[in-house]
DNA sequence: CAGCATCCAGGACGATACTG
DNA sequence: CAGTATCGTCCTGGATGCTG
């Protein structure tokens, strides 16, 4: 599982003016990471619930075992809730927690602004690259 | 607007409403990386400009490579912008741009977040871990 | 001072195959 | 259907040493 059990350095503390910039680091690496927010974004425009199968449609170029594993990490973040149906053949849904929905509104603010600012983004990237 | 050079994965498209999926995973990818946010939000805290070593004192922890490294992708995103000074012994100093500072309001949404929702998130971790 | 060059370890991720 | 197991690759980032 993914855990950082790396105590180490750090914090430009002040810098966050938080109490603890590893969970500011912890969270951004998370969301991060490549599948993430597609799979909180997804489930949530599922309407907050939605099964395993629906995800992987949802979420095109996913493999099964990232779609496993980001879900898995969501759960042990307590950010979804994994439910169990004793059925053949077998059904599992997957439904956004109040915390994991309460994470989308920061969220859709980073959303936002790539939306309005990304095209500039890329512009002076493609600037920096001529020389 | 929508290349096919690339038939790639991506991209729940719909999920983000948004014309450019991609925009968003790349900036997640990038503020998710293990020191931008902290570079960016010590650059803001020292009043939008420093030099290198202020950064290198900003942030415990970073190595020169890395904030060497992480600044120089800041500078290609147009997020700051550097300016060399030829004098002996060399200074350098970046500065925050427009575009860097916009992107501080979202950012600090989740660092509220996190301040916010972290514990909760550990103390669901550990009760995860526990089975 | 402000870097760059090099080397290296660990983790993220993809592809594929198998299962209750 | 909803995963797990295994393998291999690429990339991130740490450590160290050198330089204009």
């Amino acid at each position: 599982m993914k855990k950082s059990s790396k105590v180490i350095p750090l914090d430009a503390a002040a810098i966050c003016r938080s109490s603890d910039p590893m969970a500011v680091r912890e969270l951004l690496t998370k969301i991060g990471d490549k599948w993430t927010i597609f799979v909180i974004l997804s489930l949530d425009l599922l309407g907050g619930r939605a099964r395993f199968s629906e995800l992987e449609r949802a979420v095109p170029g996913i493999s099964q075992r990232m779609l496993s594993t980001t879900l898995k990490n969501l759960e042990r973040d307590g950010m979804v809730i994994r439910e169990v149906f004793p059925e053949v053949p077998p059904r599992v849904e997957y439904e956004m927690t109040d915390l994991g929905t309460s994470l989308l509104r920061p969220t859709q603010g980073l959303v936002d602004w790539a939306k309005a600012n990304w095209e500039q983004v890329r512009a002076t990237q493609s600037k920096y690259d001529l020389r």
